[in-house]
This record gives C-alpha cells, sequence and structure tokens, in this order.
DNA sequence: TATTGTTATACTCTATAACTATA
DNA sequence: TATAGTTATAGAGTATAACAATA
C-alpha cells in the first residue's frame, strides 16, 4: 500500500511559496554574477531589443527617474551603453555591451541549469503539464524575462 | 476545429514568469497596505510565531544585522514588539500588536482574493493540479509566508 | 570564548518634485 | 505645451565590520 502523502497546499499558498522559491534562485543567480533581480530582468530585456528609458520603466514598472540610476550603475561597470536615438533628440537608448551580452549568456544558462534541478523532482509529464499551466495562468502576453514587443 | 494555441513556454520560463506575476501581485497588495514585499513576509511568519530576531534573519535569509532595521521600523509604525526573552538574555523575542495582527489579517485576505483571480483563468481541475505540482516543487517544508516550525 | 543583537557605514533601489532640453 | 530624461532628495532594504552584553 502506499505510503500517506500530507495534503496539497491550496492554491494560494502553492503559489505564493512556488514564486519566492524562484524568486530566491534568480536572486542568488544574479548575486553570484554581482546583480540584482531588477538588473537581471533589465538585461533579459535588452538582450532582444534597444528600448529607450521610458520604454524601459514602463516594462520593469518602474518610474522614469529611477532607471536613470539603473542605468547608470550597469553602464558604470561597463555592462551597458547609453546612445541618443536618431529621429528624437530627447530619446536616449539602451543597449548591452559585449561584456553585458557575455554576462546575460552565462546568468540565463545558469538559470536553465537551476530551475531545471529544480524541476527535476517531477517527472516529464508533470513538467509539461506545469508549463502549460503556468503559461495559461501568465496569458501569453509574456511579461517579463521576456517581454512583448 | 478548434483555434491554433500558441506553443508552451518551456518550464524554465513558465516559471520565472510565473515568478513574478506572483511577486508582481503580492508586491502591489503590500504596497496599499503601506508595506513591502519583505514586510509582508516578516508578518506572515510572525502571524503564527514570536521568533527572535536570528530566526527571522534565518527565515527570511538574512543578515542578523539586517533585521534590526526591518523590525525596528515596523516597531516605529507600531506593527511589532520587541520583547526580552525569558531564558536568555541575549535574546530579543519579536511579535505582532493587535494592530499588526489586523494588518496582517486583510493582507493575506486580500492575497487570496487576488491570486483566486489570478488562477480565475484556470479550470477547477487544472487549479488542483497546479497546486499540487507546485506542492511537489516547493517540498513539503513550506518555505516562506508559512514556513516550517 | 561563543552567541545574540545593535551600531556605523556604504551601497542599491525606489519614488516625488523640480528641472532641462527637445518636439 | 507636452514629452523624454536627469538631478536632488529622502527613505527602505541590504551586507560587512566592529562593538556590547550575555552565556
Amino acid at each position: 500500500m502506499p505510503a500517506h502523502r500530507p495534503p496539497d497546499l491550496g492554491i494560494v499558498d502553492a503559489l505564493a511559496q512556488l514564486s519566492f522559491r524562484v524568486q530566491g534562485e534568480l536572486g542568488k543567480i544574479a548575486a553570484e554574477h554581482g546583480l540584482s533581480i531588477i538588473q537581471l530582468r533589465l538585461f533579459g530585456i535588452l538582450r532582444d531589443r534597444t528600448p529607450a528609458m521610458l520604454e524601459l520603466a514602463r516594462y520593469l514598472e518602474l518610474d522614469k527617474s529611477s532607471m536613470t540610476g539603473l542605468v547608470h550603475r550597469a553602464e558604470r561597470r561597463g555592462l551597458v551603453q547609453r546612445s541618443p536615438a536618431p529621429h528624437d533628440g530627447r530619446v536616449t537608448q539602451v543597449s548591452l555591451t559585449p561584456q553585458g551580452l557575455d554576462l546575460v549568456r552565462e546568468c540565463e544558462a545558469e538559470v536553465g541549469r537551476r530551475i531545471h534541478a529544480l524541476a527535476s523532482v517531477l517527472t516529464g509529464p508533470q513538467r509539461s503539464q506545469l508549463a502549460r499551466l503556468a503559461t495559461i495562468l501568465v496569458g501569453n502576453p509574456g511579461q517579463d524575462l521576456t517581454p512583448p514587443r
């Protein structure tokens, strides 16, 4: 006969605890590379785009004034660069430097390894099912590490 | 014939995006009550316990010196109180005040509503399945809002 | 000596308000 | 006037190092 299993968490606690667990892992990875979680998100956006400061603020749900410092600190470390937009003299575009891109790639690889490790307690079909349910839940307009165009 | 559906996210992106989505919701709820996420977690712990400063630091994975300020700011607002431990003069115990308890209850109710709303795009069986998979994933030693005794 | 907690210090992250420059 | 961005300022949150008090 099967061993007794403790009851599942309710959906609220399950999602809350899962989110803290995943964020904890992301935070540790970021810290191991000298970054914060918000910088990891910033860099994830910059991987595919060269947005203006204000677009970045919208993606990250930050005030525009918060962007200045965030970008400045990354720029000081040689990870991103600012450049004036060609067609509007008010706009500053932000992009990754080659070092920044290297760092993003390292972090993304590590995130892949660590989240996979976390998910390795599930069977393959369970992982697929979880991915499907989570995809439905976040709605296809992917939000964070890979925000919508 | 059924409409086409975009492919599911991989497990890594699915969990990362889900975690940002849930944390975003928790962060907004905390902010609406004048709290930060870390304070929400602190209060969630204090709901069931009266831990020492060092225990709190372990639960929250913070340095003990970070606890001082965190507790001090909550104490200044009348939400928690410090008291000396009876059997060890070095130890300070932390507990919720009645106002703090009220605030925790309000926040928890709101978290329940908002996470349920988030999960309302799923069917009942899907929600159960998600709760089960997330429960497995976090491992029964529940970590965050309800850490182990 | 070891443990618990605080203080001093420095840095990141964040928002509000006021400002500059461009449209 | 409106928009994009920065600066000044203030506060929360965090860690490291040094310290005081208790065990």
